[in-house]
DNA sequence: TTAACTCTGTGCGCTAGCGAACATAAAGCT
DNA sequence: AGCTTTATGTTCGCTAGCGCACAGAGTTAA
């Protein structure tokens, strides 16, 4: 299988902070408040954003990159807590107030991301206006994300949460193209890479995706839905449900 | 084994709001606006506070109560998401802006707690006072517990899950003596419940608990934390860093 | 006292997933 | 070209936990 390489296309595309829905779905005011302070920054692969209990320097919004939320064990395991793409941010411990979390944010699917410094963050949350609320709906929304993760740990079975796993990951990008290796879904969701082979074997064989050296190309998608879990759609819907603003964009 | 029954001691004791870790962290201002508006309402072992997608009418903050936030999977399956006590309350969906979370909250240890009625919460949340950032600490506590749930239940055996389950369990309570049947535990950490039997077979053999028909005793809690994984500690840690204020209550 | 019920204990066969070891194959390097 | 590195495929024995069935043992009710 030869795979195409989208990636130099996805750096050399015009950048704007209205790629992430929730800054899109800011009012003018705020956004002209807060636009002047984001920066633009590059999200190479496997880029730690910061440790457990790192203090946050800065919140970022992803435009066109995947960042995971892994919790990684004493022995060095590690499993995948939720994922964030153009739909959220990383950070919200900044404005919750804990300024770190256990958890470290690494980035999963290389792209961009808008910076904004943590202070600014804060300075225009404690404004309590529209960021306030938005923010706090988002951080709900990560919240259904977090505890349905830990459903579908329990009662679902390696083939079920590689498909859900698929499914969130293709919805925070654009395309059907996924650049990610066997190994690292493997650490996402906690389990072996040779599970993961046998899984994503079995979902080759009934046509679902093709995959080849780290790129994985979903090619029936509506198949890949219904031989997903049920809490794939629990945190789709309710994501919608919290931010249907943010559908408008893109 | 006959076990004590302090259930009775339990409810004819005197109660008062600051019984609750978060109320009680509130300042004489803000307590005096909110106390008048709290009303004690018992917590039946089993009672249900709202169902997945019901609109909350009120938020509880548990004064010698336990409740279980739990995820009722399609096929009738359960897992437990996070507890809560007198460290916290329930309804944070209320201020968060979605109104209802995808999770049942139930009743695991009866009790009592004070409601207050959702839209008062709101006006206080909205003063942007201290309130709001106390509510928005806890939030970040419960996601951590949600977060180590899910890593949990992917890596660790149900032993050491009924270790972490029966510390986190007790801290909420004040003393070591839980109402509580094998059944119900194994509801909650989504296992069998013969799982559970044998589990805490093993407990009782090294001298950790007693247990008999819905009662269990931790006779020896240093050992229990030693056997228990390190997501008990990673919780409790990270709760008390979040909330130290509320560690000087009771 | 007997009966019904609830909670706990135990055994058995089964499967998913684990850990480890190793094979193949594609991509990159010199 | 060959060599190295990285990604994927496959096998094998092992164990935790599952589903099921049923056996006590304590509790409540008649």
């Amino acid at each position: 299988m030869s795979m195409p390489a989208p990636l130099q296309s996805r750096s050399t595309t015009q950048h704007q902070p209205t790629q992430n829905h929730l800054l899109n779905a800011l009012s003018a005011e705020v956004q002209q408040r807060l636009f002047p302070h984001l920066e633009l920054v590059e999200m190479p692969l496997g880029k730690v954003l910061y440790e457990s209990g790192d203090v946050m320097r800065y919140v970022y919004f992803p435009t066109n990159c995947i960042v995971s939320l892994l919790y990684v064990m004493e022995n060095g395991s590690s499993a995948e807590i939720s994922v964030v793409g153009f739909d959220g941010l990383i950070g919200v411990s900044l404005f919750m107030g804990g300024e770190s979390t256990t958890s470290r944010a690494i980035v999963q699917s290389s792209g961009f991301a808008y910076r904004l410094l943590g202070q600014r963050m804060k300075d225009e949350f404690n404004r309590h206006g529209e960021l306030l609320h938005l923010m706090l709906r988002y951080s709900q929304a990560l919240i259904t994300q977090m505890a349905q993760t830990a459903v579908c740990n329990r009662h679902h079975s390696i083939d079920q949460q590689l498909c859900r796993w698929l499914l969130l990951s293709l919805d925070r990008l654009k395309d059907n193209h996924l650049v990610m290796t066997q190994e690292l879904i493997a650490n996402m969701l906690g389990v072996r890479r040779e599970g993961v082979t046998e899984a994503a074997g079995r979902l080759h064989k009934q046509g679902v995706i093709d995959y080849s050296r780290g790129h994985i190309v979903v090619t029936n998608r509506p198949k890949l839905e219904q031989l997903s879990c049920e809490c794939y759609d629990v945190v789709k819907a309710e994501t919608d449900r919290l931010l249907p603003l943010c559908k408008l964009a893109m």
